[in-house]
DNA sequence: ATTTATTTTTAGACAAAACTAAAAATAAAA
DNA sequence: TTTTATTTTTAGTTTTGTCTAAAAATAAAT
């Protein structure tokens, strides 16, 4: 098992590593995680010992492969978590990230299978982050219609079909954009229309609309 | 706050407490947590400086208002997760100990207030102790006839109120003790008799038997 | 009331994870 | 290509919580 800042540190590593193609920096760590370069060395070193990083000195760091299944572990036990605050006990979406940073660090295999399971296996946080499963691989579901989509489910506006000027003006004055997260509150047995939330509105709309909308959920 | 380890002494000064009229001992303390005396001796000085403890050299710790009421806190969490793994994410009572040490320390006052509100406010964990209240108190409830429970709920056998020979053979035979966590599983409208369960096995009993039982709930 | 045994405390060390300040390496600029 | 600036690492401390071993206090036994 890992330390407490161990699990920070590889959380970190993991987040900066996206944005940069090359190694993290000691001092991009350093900022992440609000403490000073020289602990980011030590700690470094250590985790290098223990092969989680790749670390060679002024070269900067690279998850290695266990390194990075453990890091996604948190991050997956981070955004079950987050869910169950929203889901169950009726946090808002911006309260929830504190006590998630703590909880992600409970250790217990159980918990987290038996927590997935209550959640009925959510495969969206409730800021739309993927969450990874068990095996650190994120459900990378092919795109759909939005029309598709039932009463409870939601996605990520990927793309649309019809892309005539009318129907993109139509969207914007709507607030529907590109990467916004699309829940379907409701779906209208008799003519197919669908309640909506997204970017914190309401609204319904028609099959239309719907069978023009590409999502990945 | 109190750290991780602060907590732990105080949860076990308050445990120890219950069973010795005077002061809690060093040894007593390093017993129950595993470690060394000398490294009692240590904390119990830092926790007299926080006024957690009340410490005289050589004379035992006793917890003061603000450490009981703290410790107290911390019972409550643990118990409360512990009803959220067992009712919820279906751990048996004998799994859940490990995993609610470590969920008892997560910081968050709105967090214990909405999963105590998601478990529709427990007055028992899994076990049958007490969940104390946000204030530190039990709620303790005064004695009533196992006849007046209904189905669901549980209590402790606190007395009885026929105390004939014939009786208490009865009860002793079916496994019935002072102490026992009863738990009415059903009741029958028709004859007021109750499928209960305590000691482990299931039994149908009669309102004779009922009428003349004692619980605290 | 001494001696013996037990408990408790002190003193000194250690490991983890952080810090400051200075040295070394790398990158940027003249 | 030197010089200058920036980044990274080292070296030496600090804090928290633990440990061992020895000293001091209390309790038990003769």
């Amino acid at each position: 098992m890992f330390s407490l800042s161990e699990e920070n540190y590889l959380k970190a590593i993991l987040h900066l590593q996206k944005t940069s193609k090359s190694g993290v920096s000691t001092n991009a760590i350093a900022e992440e995680m609000q403490t000073k370069a020289s602990s980011v060395t030590d700690m470094v070193k250590k985790l290098s010992e223990k092969d989680l990083v790749i670390y060679k000195k002024y070269q900067g760091v690279y998850l290695s492969d266990t390194g990075r299944k453990t890091a996604l572990q948190i991050v997956r036990k981070h955004r079950l978590w987050e869910v169950f605050l929203v889901d169950k006990l009726s946090f808002s979406w911006d309260e929830v990230h504190e006590v998630a940073e703590q909880l992600e660090h409970i250790k217990s295999d159980k918990l987290i299978t038996e927590l997935d399971k209550f959640l009925e296996f959510p495969k969206r946080d409730p800021h739309g982050d993927p969450i990874p499963d068990a095996k650190g691989n994120f459900h990378v579901a092919n795109k759909t219609l939005l029309s598709n989509l039932s009463k409870g489910e939601r996605g990520t506006l990927v793309g649309v079909k019809d892309t005539s000027t009318e129907f993109l003006k139509y969207l914007d004055k709507n607030n529907i954009a590109l990467g916004k997260t699309i829940e379907v509150l409701d779906k209208e047995e008799f003519d197919e229309s669908m309640l909506i939330q997204t970017g914190g509105k309401t609204l319904r709309i028609s099959p239309m609309v719907t069978v023009n909308i590409f999502i990945k959920q």
